[in-house]
DNA sequence: TCATGGATGGACT
DNA sequence: GTCCATCCATGAT
């Protein structure tokens, strides 16, 4: 199902110009793909945006400002912003907002649609449902390297390509963001209806109890 | 140069 | 529910 008004022009531009929970959404439903394997995105979250606004965000990795390993979160939107998780996992962001502001979102859950045999090589003996469940998962089944931080996804000629595929405001739930210490309510975590490829909710054990009424 | 801590996942009790 | 592998980025010394 593909829009004539959705080309990667138009798709990045509502990547630079929308909220990153907006960003988030929009990103629900589209197809990332390397090589011989697709995966649909079926679960993510947002991270970042304005440091100035009435309501930063301290558990983006944007939130000390940029650095050799973020900077790519302050470019244009569109990107690949890869980064290693408990020196084991390679975890897949997706650029959003304009240059020099900072945002991703963080793809968390997947649907493998292609490139089943390599997929299987890469997480023997796992279910197909269960292959790109968790952003360190999804990372493997597409075989996502930290080199490829900076990559532009939306730029037909790259290696790892995104294509979006919007998906009906219906169809999308959200919660809390999973394994932050900060900011652990702020319901940015997004996903499909339905999906078993979505991941399971896990508080982080250092985020405080107490919360505040969510206003953002 | 060193210490610390993860936007995790899987094994285990 | 708990434990921990593994390594890079960051900030402190």
């Amino acid at each position: 199902m593909t829009r004539p008004d959705t080309g990667p022009g138009q798709f990045r531009a509502l990547l630079r110009d929308a909220h990153p929970a907006d960003a988030a959404r929009a990103l629900l439903g589209g197809v990332l793909t390397h090589g011989p394997v697709s995966v649909r995105v079926v679960e993510v979250e947002a991270y970042g945006g304005p440091v100035d606004s009435p309501h930063p965000d301290p558990a983006a990795h944007t939130w000390p400002g940029p650095t050799p390993r973020n900077e790519v979160m302050f470019g244009d939107a569109g990107h690949m912003y890869v980064y290693l998780s408990h020196g084991i996992h390679r975890c897949v962001n997706i650029t959003c907002r304009p240059a020099g502001e900072g945002g991703g979102v963080l793809l968390r859950a997947g649907r493998v649609e292609g490139g089943h045999r390599v997929v299987d090589d890469r997480r023997p003996g796992i279910p197909v449902e269960r292959a790109a469940r968790g952003p360190g998962n999804l990372g493997k089944v597409l075989g996502i390297e930290l080199s490829y931080r900076g990559m532009d996804v939306l730029d037909p000629s790259s290696s790892v390509t995104f294509r979006a595929d919007p998906v009906a405001e219906s169809q999308i739930r959200s919660g809390p963001r999973v394994g932050v210490s900060r900011e652990a309510d702020r319901p940015w975590r997004f996903w499909l209806a339905g999906a078993r490829e979505v991941s399971s909710y896990r508080r982080s054990p250092r985020a405080p109890r107490v919360t505040h009424p969510a206003p953002w």
